[in-house]
DNA sequence: GAGGTCACG
DNA sequence: GACGTACGTGACCTCT
């Protein structure tokens, strides 16, 4: 079922050099050079075109020569020793390749003491050892040794002279050196290379290295039967010269195992999203690929994935390291020798007042390649605050603060000298929207939607909070999981910051930041930016180092700008639905009291659960008081409901003012208020490491547990509306965590009821009780989620009703109809222990420093939650998928009014034109059905059911 | 700020 | 013998 993989290997620097010399000396609007980067362009675009056409690429990576200096060198100090430097309008051209790279968001691959070929090699022999096809894109000839197909794993090696258009398989290798390619070293290490200055043997040239190879099957037999031949200089050469062919054979030969600096599941070929490509095609005036590009009828649904993928290569290295063997796994922070920086000097940052200053720092940030962003507003809510200042960071102790919203403590102070924000922001444009250079912040997501609503684009992005959450998920102890800037600049850089309540203070004397003296304001702003700096010099090399660059690169950091787009969107929400219900809930709240307090024998907080407690257990004397460690009472929903079976009338009264305050408080009165009044939408803020199994959070308003469960509750769905002649529309994975329990732990039965669109459950039922009826089914589908949340006898029985030894024997019933379940969960178990961390199916981990601890409820906890946190996060990483290539998906399909606005975990929310429904629905559909390909063959389909409506409850 | 409760997947 | 029993969240309320 696998599909088959076809990694293209992409030599870089030497189709620059072909390029150079065959193609029109182009230069770009800046007078620079680029004949030969656009060659490489159109090349790169043919290649992404080819994505899953025949023999086309499913992954692909460039591949690049970085210095000088090999271990051939020190085989042979003369080698490549007399090169000419290349051209003067060529050496302009070689960085623009990195650039093009990047801009096509293609994986780019160069490694200290190796040269493209070394890597080339090492990449081909270890995708095709586990049977994927390679083609190298080249016409080097000692490349062509490696032609062929792997003994080990089946893959075949050819090769693709693009600029040519010829395909160079075995017979192109023999008809070229007469001799099939596992003997071409052995050539050329005779013939030698006068390029390379790989000496060989003086005298003998193609025609007579192949003759002798040919003659006598390889260069060590050619040497031994050297003295036998008749008299001639060639058997004199072949004698006196041995050693030097030796050598030389030793030069050409490729190092086919070096370090991968990435695995090759990141070489993943998603279609190219239209930026930064857009950017850099403008830059460099290559109109033509530009109109290709606006038409875009080329390009496929892109997964996106923007931006420095070569940031991760600098560091070969074991990607996927097994984790530290052993027992408790290293605290974070104590992971690597910090480098070596300065301390940091709050008080040599400086504040930026004027146009001339701030030119300087963006020239600064340009010339960096990198700046490390953050704003200062009046306000946590991204979509009401106030830009007030940003500052920038370039460097270990190079830092700035730009304020441009301060205004003195009151309305009598006098305004502190800033440059006008929309001169500074204007001037700042360019910088925070060019491809060139990477922007780096803590929370980007923040940043991204308070400058776009200044009009500003900032692309491309890294993430620090969303770094150290792909490295470190679940081994924080507090706040933003750890992740927050504070924590991560204690344990990692071993530095306090400024807290906000420090400039700020709290409570009621806490003032907007627009009130800070611009001199603790630039302390505070700058330190910010600068600890963000060096946080992402540490996390790159990490994420690099410890394999975390698939999931960050692929999935999370291309999700962020995203994201910020949906919560920009934002939803519709019918405040004057909301406030009948407020109403008629308020109504019934204040009967329900009434009686209740009546039932009681007086007034109490019915919200109170220790008074209602003791209403309950001790006045009334109800039996079945449990108290917790707390010494309370326990009143929850279980609770009551046992007691209403028992016929407590007051009980029954309770749960009804409890779910009516609950709908009134949390929804119906606080979603009216969170109405946007420039918008007149809601926008929640969705926080991407706020669940540790990768699964995005809602908050402020949190717009994932909106009610849908119970009729009441129901209703509330109905104020989420689309706009006047639109519709929301409602996409839903259908089961999917059993659905990937079932590919994941290969449960043959189960795969085969998802296979047949069968009713899951009751599949499961006929299973285990060898019929299907109403309650066998339910007492299913309590068990398979049981499964899927790491199952205990006393939780099931719990749920069920039944003993202990019953569910017990469920649950061993359910492992001999569901043999992998089993193994699964032993596994998982066993390889958390061992590394400390779970991992998902596209790399996802999630830490459990907990897993060996003494304490049995901790350590059972931490297994319960290892055993679900892969399944749950697959989840995650494919929904995310989905989400990352929505958009274009839908802009390539003409239908970019479609908007997305919410993600509850399984499910997506769209806007759109009502007449765009019918066009749009099989673009959805298809993205996210196919949300896990090409990196992942599921062996169960994953269904998706879609709805529309005028509302969010009509769209179900 | 903690604990209890309950809305969602 | 007690522990505390399903995974992942966030918001609201009361009480200290």
């Amino acid at each position: 079922m696998e599909s088959r993989k076809h990694l293209y290997l992409v030599d870089g620097s030497a189709y620059i050099f072909r390029a150079y010399h065959r193609l029109p000396p182009l230069t770009n609007p800046e007078g620079v050079p680029v004949g030969a980067v656009y060659g490489y362009t159109a090349m790169l675009w043919k290649l992404a075109e080819d994505l899953h056409k025949a023999d086309g690429p499913t992954h692909l990576a460039v591949i690049l020569d970085k210095g000088s200096i090999t271990f051939r060198n020190a085989l042979y100090d003369q080698y490549k020793a007399n090169r000419p430097p290349p051209p003067e309008d060529l050496r302009p051209q070689f960085p623009l390749i990195r650039d093009a790279t990047r801009a096509f968001s293609l994986p780019c691959i160069e490694e200290e003491g190796l040269e493209a070929d070394d890597l080339i090699a090492s990449y081909a022999r270890a995708a095709s050892a586990r049977g994927w096809d390679v083609t190298i894109v080249s016409s080097d000839k000692d490349l062509m040794q490696l032609v062929g197909t792997s003994a080990v794993g089946g893959g075949h090696v050819d090769m693709l002279d693009t600029m040519k258009n010829q395909r160079i398989d075995i017979p192109e290798v023999v008809e070229k050196f007469g001799v099939p390619p596992e003997q071409v070293g052995d050539v050329l290490a005779l013939m030698g290379d006068a390029v390379d200055n790989v000496p060989g043997i003086r005298g003998i040239g193609p025609k007579t290295a192949t003759k002798l190879i040919q003659e006598h099957g390889g260069l060590e037999q050619a040497l031994a039967a050297a003295p036998e031949m008749k008299k001639s200089k060639l058997r004199e050469s072949l004698i006196e010269q041995a050693d030097m062919a030796r050598l030389s054979r030793q030069l050409v030969a490729l190092k086919e195992d070096a370090a991968l600096p990435l695995p090759l599941e990141d070489f993943e070929l998603g279609p190219i999203p239209p930026e930064p490509l857009g950017a850099f095609l403008a830059t460099h005036g290559f109109t033509s690929l530009q109109r290709k590009l606006a038409s875009a009828a080329t390009l496929h649904i892109p997964e996106a994935l923007a931006g420095a993928v070569s940031a991760g290569a600098q560091h070969g290295g074991e990607q996927h390291s097994g984790g530290e063997s052993g027992s408790a796994p290293a605290p974070a922070s104590t992971r690597q020798p910090l480098p070596d920086w300065p301390a940091i000097d709050r008080e040599a940052y400086a504040c930026v007042q004027t146009m001339e200053d701030l030119q300087a720092w963006i020239a600064r940030a340009e010339a960096a390649r990198l700046v490390a962003i953050d704003t200062e507003t009046s306000a946590l809510d991204s979509m009401r605050a106030d830009l007030v200042g940003v500052s920038l960071s370039t460097g270990a102790g190079e830092a700035c603060y730009i304020p441009l919203g301060h205004h003195g403590l009151d309305m009598f102070a006098e305004v502190p000298l800033q440059i006008p924000r929309e001169e500074a922001l204007a001037a700042l444009k360019p910088l925070l929207e060019s491809d060139a250079v990477l922007k780096v912040g803590q929370n980007i997501k923040y940043d991204l939607t308070v400058l776009a609503r200044h009009g500003i684009a900032v692309a491309p992005i890294d993430d620090t909070m969303v770094m150290s959450f792909c490295l470190d998920a679940g081994r924080g102890e507090v706040g933003l999981g750890g992740h927050g800037m504070d924590e991560l600049a204690s344990r990692h850089l071993s530095h306090t910051t400024i807290l906000f309540k420090d400039v700020c203070g709290t409570g009621k004397k806490q003032v907007s930041f627009a009130q800070v003296p611009l001199a603790d304001a630039t302390r505070y702003a700058a330190e910010d930016a600068e600890v963000t700096w060096r946080l992402h010099q540490l996390f790159a090399q990490r994420l690099s180092d410890e394999g975390g660059t698939r999931i960050y690169q692929r999935v999370d950091r291309p999700l962020v700008p995203v994201v910020a787009g949906m919560e920009r969107a934002g939803i519709r929400v019918e405040r004057e639905q909301l406030a009948t219900l407020s109403t008629r809930f308020a109504a019934e709240i204040s009967r329900l009291e009434a009686v209740i307090h009546e039932k009681a024998g007086g007034p109490f907080l019915i919200g109170s659960p220790k008074q209602l407690g003791e209403v309950l257990f001790d006045k009334l004397g109800y039996k079945g008081g449990k108290k917790g460690k707390s010494g309370q009472y326990s009143t929850d929903q279980s609770v009551l409901e046992t007691l209403a079976g028992q016929g407590a009338e007051v009980a029954t009264l309770v749960l009804e003012w409890r779910q009516l305050s609950k709908l009134k408080s949390t929804y119906t009165d606080a979603l009216q208020a969170a109405i946007n009044p420039d918008t007149g939408r809601v926008h929640t803020s969705y926080s991407l490491v706020g669940a540790q199994t990768g699964r995005l959070s809602s908050n402020d308003p949190n717009l994932q547990n909106i009610p849908i469960r119970t009729e009441i509750g129901r209703q509330i769905r109905e104020a989420f509306v689309a706009a006047p002649g639109h519709v929301l529309l409602s996409a839903d994975y259908s089961q999917i965590e059993l659905r990937l329990a079932a590919h994941m732990a290969d449960v043959g039965p189960l795969r085969e009821a998802f296979e047949q669109g069968e009713d899951i459950h009751a599949r499961t039922a006929q299973e285990l009780f060898g019929e299907v009826t109403r309650d066998t089914r339910s007492r299913a589908k309590t068990i398979n989620f049981a499964i899927l949340y790491g199952i205990s006898r006393w939780g099931l029985a719990g749920r069920l009703g039944t003993s202990a030894d019953e569910a017990q024997a469920m649950i061993d019933r359910y492992f001999e109809r569901f043999p992998g379940i089993q193994r699964y969960i032993h596994d998982t178990l066993e390889s958390v222990r061992a590394r400390g961390y779970s991992e998902t199916l596209f790399g996802r981990k999630t830490w459990f420093p907990r897993i060996a601890s003494g304490t049995q409820a901790e350590r059972q906890g931490s297994e319960r939650a290892a055993i679900n946190a892969p399944i749950q996060g697959t989840c995650a990483d494919i929904i995310k998928r989905a989400m990352a290539r929505m958009e274009p998906a839908l802009a390539q399909a003409g239908l970019s009014r479609v908007k997305m606005l919410l993600q509850v975990h399984d499910e997506l929310v769209f806007e759109l034109p009502e007449e765009d429904v019918a066009a749009a629905t099989p673009v959805i559909r298809a993205v996210m059905a196919e949300a896990a390909q090409p990196a992942i063959t599921l062996s169960v389909p994953l269904g998706v059911e879609i709805g529309t409506g005028p509302s969010w409850g009509a769209a179900h």
